[in-house]
DNA sequence: ACAAAAGTGTTTAAAGTACACCCATGA
DNA sequence: TCATGGGTGTACTTTAAACACTTTTGT
């Protein structure tokens, strides 16, 4: 299958290996109360594209895994641990970078709100809006763009809009998680009737105190 | 992030990366007459895992995309040209060979049958049943079975499974295919009307002749 | 004429959608 | 008591599953 003049010639050249992560987590706007999905970006300290926001990241580790290197990404970007933590894609155009031949295995993660807060902006790393990280480095427009849209179709069939949310959640919560997601409008009556019947959650004794109306049922997940 | 002692370390190990390709086609057993799916794997001719079977694959050249070497580990193992590419996963745990640290970014790829036909076994190339798959070098078992079970889902939902097919085939054929997918029995009837709503298939003027029974209708794909 | 697959129609159940209505709380 | 979101009930539409039935060919 191959000579072994190619094989030589292919390896002196060998692409480098980098892992990314995307790191989606929901914000509460304080004025409408509807929620929206942020990330974090880091500021690229070196060429090429330096001064430009990008996606954390960097080369893999000869000691760890692919899931791990991307637990590590999302550690020192944001000192979080993540709930959720999935491949996305692998990348490797030839004129992703200027300078080099580079390919990136890019994971995705969802991480809590509480938890989100946590992680204060610094000189390097800033949240951003989805809707609003444009311009990025590299091809990573299209590389976030990709992660929204698997978000969209994991959530629509799934368990994953629970992992943006604590161990006690409304169902109010969770609607505003998938209609963050999906960006339209869910009917309340019927969402809760579907969600009840998937089976992977269970209401609680508990009740949300200190909102404006009725308090609201707390339900705990029960899935995988 | 990260201080340049670690980036040394982990560059002066750097893991190697490579390619590989499962590659289904569909097969009629000439007795029952039901589908089955097949694929090919070449035997190693080095270490390790020297003898045994295994994806076919190879390192990535410095300047082809991912997919296109892909693309070339189909050439050069059945001589085909693809109907249908896609990137499957990347595979990279510490432990899939002993002599190094391999990342594997994995396409799957569906021929057609008139074409795999065309493909002939040879000394380094076989084709198995994807039920006798087994017993692969590295841990191409596990690719392997995940490859079958990402078929299963886009097979459901999606325009999959007519690149299993030439330009034109009846719905019995495209049913076989099916069946052959998701191993089990689908009916006829409502199998019928389901894809005609899909929209995605057209009717021609054409049958086919030459059968035992009532000559059935020749359809061709009409989706993207 | 008969067997066997192609193709059509009908019935029933399940799942999704829309929307009217009552309940409980804070202000 | 009033506004607001929590929570229930119900009618309607769409979709899927099961199966009886008719049509067309080769033998």
């Amino acid at each position: 299958m191959y000579n072994s003049a190619n094989v030589a010639e292919r390896q002196s050249q060998a692409p480098s290996l980098a892992i990314s992560t995307v790191i989606f987590a929901l914000r509460t706007d304080p004025s409408s109360g509807a929620s929206e999905i942020w990330l974090p970006l880091v500021r690229r300290i070196r060429q090429p594209h330096l001064g430009k926001w990008a996606l954390p990241g960097g080369p893999l580790g000869a000691r760890e895994s692919l899931q791990d290197a991307a637990a590590r990404n999302l550690r020192e970007t944001t000192a979080l641990d993540p709930t959720y933590l999935e491949q996305l894609y692998a990348f490797g155009g030839l004129d992703r970078s200027a300078t080099q031949r580079l390919v990136s295995i890019v994971y995705w993660a969802l991480v809590r709100p509480d938890q989100a807060d946590l992680a204060r902006d610094s000189e390097n790393v800033r949240w951003f809006r989805a809707s609003e990280a444009v311009g990025l480095a590299f091809d990573h427009d299209e590389i976030v763009a990709y992660a929204l849209e698997r978000l969209r179709g994991k959530v629509t069939y799934g368990s994953v809009a629970y992992h943006f949310l604590g161990d006690r959640f409304t169902l109010a919560q969770l609607r505003g998680v998938y209609e963050a997601v999906l960006g339209k409008h869910l009917d309340p009556a019927n969402f809760r009737r579907q969600l009840r019947s998937a089976q992977d959650i269970a209401a609680t004794d508990e009740v949300l105190q200190g909102g404006r109306n009725r308090p609201p049922r707390l339900y705990r997940y029960t899935g995988p």
